[in-house]
DNA sequence: CAAAACATACCAACCGGTCGGTATGGACGC
DNA sequence: GCGTCCATACCGACCGGTTGGTATGTTTTG
């Protein structure tokens, strides 16, 4: 597809880093352009609207952040709750530096086109969906090795709830202008985890 | 301060509909207007500004749902965490009809002007900060009835964790487009707080 | 009647998107 | 190996409509 380091990738990169910090409405065509140091012919040539852009961003995130925890270290546990646990314990190791270089940019972008522009939506929903089933294959194997069979939760269930939770530490982080509280909370869903896997809570709890 | 029925009051309960829908920065003062039925003179008449709009909106917020919350009848028990348990019952028991219709108006705004608007993410902190720590004086109280001096977790790190939790399953809502996990990973937040107070999981977990 | 509450008319800046054009480089006939 | 052809990548002036905001009335209310 396209170089590294072309207009496209140079926008796909602005993006991030715009829509991030401002909110998708927020961010004009020309605010992408300058960022990317390109011009508004380059970027119509490769979008077709600014919608479509915000298509492709969805996509190009879902790409980067997919190779970007593949390449993690958690996955060398050969326990597959070991992995979940890991998996959490690097979610809130990378929250560092400004909030909007840690929060997620299909979680923000949903909230301003989930009404109005469902492509986008779809887009969104599918970046969450697909980073979730990685997060559900190590839930789902972490059952079956412990024979949890009568839980009265999913794996898919709790794999969507780890990204709720993510999400709702991202809320807070911006409400609260640090990264703080997001690290609580992913503790708090470390401590729920651990819980459930506790054979003492079999069944989990109740 | 204004009457009910006034201009003010029906842009107010205007920027709640349309925010919650479409975002801040793509409802725009005429939107606003419209809905509200009336003109711009009204609102600058009103408002500053459009990003005065947003915080009297916040702080609007913040009195509506107080007293909603304040009225349901959750309150009723004895017991503290009965009533901390009620009322994760209650925000499941309320994701009805659309999404806008039962999202976070906060929640939504704090992620478009966090950034750029510090008057705005200061009145959406605001609010947030103030019914957690509604939610934050039973579970402390819970916590005391039940001699728990040794936890590793805060009565206030763990309110703050519910709005998290509420806030992500908003944007899987949206992202999904319908309120079935939401109420799923309301469902996971009750069953933690029920682990948190089993008295099997003293000290709240290893 | 004075002040508060609204309406009307208007503006400059900015918005997403279009359009005619150029620069580059690879394919292909000869 | 050289000119023709064409697709891709990119440029930047420009357009109509919309934006937040203002200036100046008019109406309502205490």
């Amino acid at each position: 597809m396209a170089r590294a380091g072309s207009a496209r990738e140079k926008l796909l990169d602005a993006a991030f880093a715009l829509i991030r910090a401002q909110g998708f409405s927020a961010t004009s065509v020309d605010d992408l352009c300058a960022r990317a140091g390109v011009t508004k012919g380059a970027f119509f040539h490769h979008f077709r609207s600014k919608d479509d852009l915000a298509v492709a961003a969805a996509q190009h995130w879902s790409d980067v952040t997919g190779a970007f925890f593949a390449a993690a270290d958690y996955h060398r546990h050969d326990d597959p709750l070991e992995r979940v646990l890991g998996y959490l314990a690097f979610r809130k190791d990378i929250l560092r530096g400004d909030v909007a270089e840690f929060t997620c940019l299909v979680g923000t972008m949903v909230q301003e086109a989930y009404g109005s522009h469902p492509a986008i939506r779809e887009a969104c929903d599918a970046s969450i969906s697909t980073h979730a089933e990685k997060v559900e294959a190590d839930i789902a194997a972490a059952m079956a090795a412990r024979g949890m069979a009568e839980t009265e939760w999913t794996a898919r269930g709790l794999a969507l709830h780890t990204q709720a939770v993510l999400q709702g530490a991202f809320i807070l982080a911006k409400a609260k202008g640090g990264a703080d509280i997001a690290a609580e909370s992913i503790d708090h869903l470390i401590r729920y985890v651990k819980l459930l896997f506790d054979p003492r809570n079999d069944k989990g709890g109740r």
